[in-house]
DNA sequence: GCCGTTTTCGGCCCGACTGTTTTCAGTCG
């Protein structure tokens, strides 16, 4: 079987910190080449060791050299580079590299003269205090280091959050620092701002008079565990005992250079740096100037800059230098998607099933506060055991979903299910059953471990029910707690595109399901339909739509497939071409 | 190591902070 992207990417990740210790240096031309073709492989859904040396060049990134050890990889599981440098560098000096503030330099340094070449070899070199005699190191920097080793774990970049928990801690302390005196604006930027599944640390940017004490209460929040640094416009903590945040305040007038520049992606921004020298100008977080004379051409917006690059301005979800730019340039990108954009909820559930929080009416006062113009009920089918309705609460619900018609008017209310895939792909009830619901959704709910051929096999079975709409949470993952299934994404597009069925964009933070680089795949290549749904089991869970919307952008998917951006008549349509087939 | 409507060779983004320094190296984002 041929490796994961995971797995090639896990060995390159390798090849770069060993190169680092090569090169001596931790930003050769050699490694960056390395993170370049890493993040192009992240951000593809293709298998890319089953290709060949010829197909992995074509990929931007990607040239000669790395393509031969992808291809080494596939055929031996190992790459003769990596473990040459393995027996020169003891793997051990990568856990030193991942102690921050320590970097390629120091830890050959280190090694050099002093013989250490693991973790508790440093901690006892500093015990008797030896790091101190070393060329450019002195007693703070013994004290720094090994104030570091304590923290590891809970702010060294290999650890990630997932998305769900670092937005709540975000949300949190953007929503203190806004009431701090002299804040103008607060605003969390990084990879949190870029929507990403799981986020290293937290970047605040925050923009404010110049006597503002915000970076002092900012150390000083409810929370933070420890201080990494802190100076006037600058200070890093960490809160709850679990991540890092950093802060920087800039001036109102470079608002929209800082944003930009702390929202990255560091390639994105290395990209737009490099198009900026081609105009003559240079672009750093405080503006976009010329170079010459220091002119300010753009600053305080973001689309003043992308304009000044003769660019549209980006959604930050897609700013990772995989062919955004280009797209930007020659307008080719799609329309970002919006919660305004949505005018119906194809995945909702009540108090009905057993894990609904909210009731029937609450969740339809719900919907009209959202502005929905449409809503599928949609609760659990009794083969989920613990939730989920018989026939006769289901005939019950549908009774009582009538009598509230009239009352919600013009909400078009449509009574469906979440109907459960089984192992073989089947569903609950029968087919005669099945047909008197307007509508199903259909999800995978357990059996995680099976193989991909069977995931496969079944989730196409259930495309070609025709009692089945959307397949709900396709790949069953829990961001951070479960990987979810795999199956062959590329089968399973035509499958459903091919019977009119939609795939769901499920909106909670924790699932984000579909993924981003299996919603690209499927835009790219194939026809098929999305919907963005919220799953919500609660009223306060509709404002999850927001997520959905950002996954779509995300994923570059187009406002013309998502079904649930139609209007009520053309939706009704859509769902009854299927359902009558 | 990657890349090319000025290039198959010679370039490759920009700045802050820290600690150790007499002018700068290392690290980080």
């Amino acid at each position: 079987m041929t490796p994961s992207n995971e797995s090639v990417i896990a060995v390159l990740r390798q090849l770069v910190q060993y190169t680092k210790l090569e090169d001596g240096q931790s930003q050769s031309f050699r490694t960056r080449a390395y993170e370049k073709a890493i993040e192009v492989i992240a951000a593809s859904s293709e298998s890319v060791a089953g290709l060949s040396i010829s197909e992995l060049k074509k990929i931007d990134g990607i040239g000669d050299s790395t393509a031969r050890k992808i291809v080494e990889f596939s055929a031996n599981g190992t790459i003769g580079k990596v473990e040459r440098l393995k027996k020169r560098f003891p793997p051990t000096m990568l856990d030193l590299m991942r102690i921050p503030g320590l970097g390629p330099k120091t830890v050959l340094l280190l090694q050099d003269r002093l013989g250490v070449v693991d973790v508790p070899g440093l901690t006892e070199a500093i015990e008797k205090h030896q790091l101190a005699s070393l060329p450019g190191l002195g007693a703070k920097s013994e004290e720094k280091i090994a104030k570091a080793i304590s923290l590891l774990g809970i702010h060294s970049n290999e650890t990630r959050t997932p998305i769900a928990e670092a937005m709540d801690i975000a949300r949190r302390v953007v929503a203190e620092l806004e009431g701090v005196e002299g804040v103008l604006t607060a605003e969390y930027a990084g990879s949190l701002r870029r929507h990403a599944e799981t986020i290293g640390d937290i970047d605040i940017l925050v923009t404010a008079e110049t006597d503002s004490p915000v970076t002092k209460r900012f150390v000083t929040l409810p929370g933070v565990t420890a201080v990494l640094g802190s100076g006037s416009t600058k200070a890093s903590i960490v809160i709850d005992d679990q991540m890092q945040v950093d802060l920087r305040v800039v001036p109102e007038a470079a608002f929209g250079a800082a944003l930009m520049y702390f929202t990255g992606s560091k390639a994105h921004n290395i990209a737009l740096r490099k198009r900026a020298l081609d105009r003559g100008l240079t672009l750093n977080e405080y503006s976009l100037s010329e170079i010459g004379s220091g002119t300010v051409v753009a600053a305080s917006t973001e689309a003043d800059i992308y304009h000044r690059l003769n660019l549209v301005w980006i959604t930050p979800e897609l700013r990772e230098d995989t062919g955004e730019i280009s797209a930007a340039e020659s307008g080719s990108l799609p329309r970002p998607i919006s919660v305004g954009d949505l005018r119906g909820d194809l995945h909702v559930h009540t108090d009905w099933s057993g894990d609904g929080r909210s009731t029937m009416v609450e969740m339809l006062d719900g919907a009209v506060l959202s502005g929905l113009d449409y809503i599928v009920i949609t609760d659990h089918a009794e083969n989920l055991a613990m939730n989920g309705l018989s026939r006769e609460r289901m005939l019950e619900q549908r009774a009582v979903i009538e009598e509230m018609r009239p009352r919600y008017r013009p909400l078009t209310i449509l009574h469906g299910a979440e109907l459960n895939i089984a192992a073989d792909g089947s569903i609950d009830y029968d087919a005669e059953f099945l047909a008197d619901f307007d509508f199903g959704v259909a999800s995978i709910h357990s059996h995680f471990d099976l193989s991909p051929v069977d995931q496969t096999d079944r989730l196409i079975a259930a495309i070609h029910n025709s009692a089945v709409n959307v397949i709900g949470h396709p790949s069953g993952r829990m961001i951070g707690r479960r990987p979810g299934v795999r199956f062959d994404s590329d089968a399973v597009f035509e499958a459903a595109a091919s019977t009119g069925t939609a795939l769901e964009i499920n909106s909670h933070l924790h699932r984000l399901d579909l993924q981003a680089s299996h919603l690209r795949r499927a835009v790219e290549t194939s026809e098929v339909m999305f919907a963005i749904s919220t799953d919500a089991h609660h009223t306060s869970a509709y404002s999850n739509a927001n997520w959905g919307a950002a996954q779509a952008r995300k994923g570059w998917v187009p406002l013309d497939r998502v079904i649930n951006t139609l209007d009520t008549p053309t939706f009704l349509d859509w769902a009854g071409r299927k359902r009558n087939s």
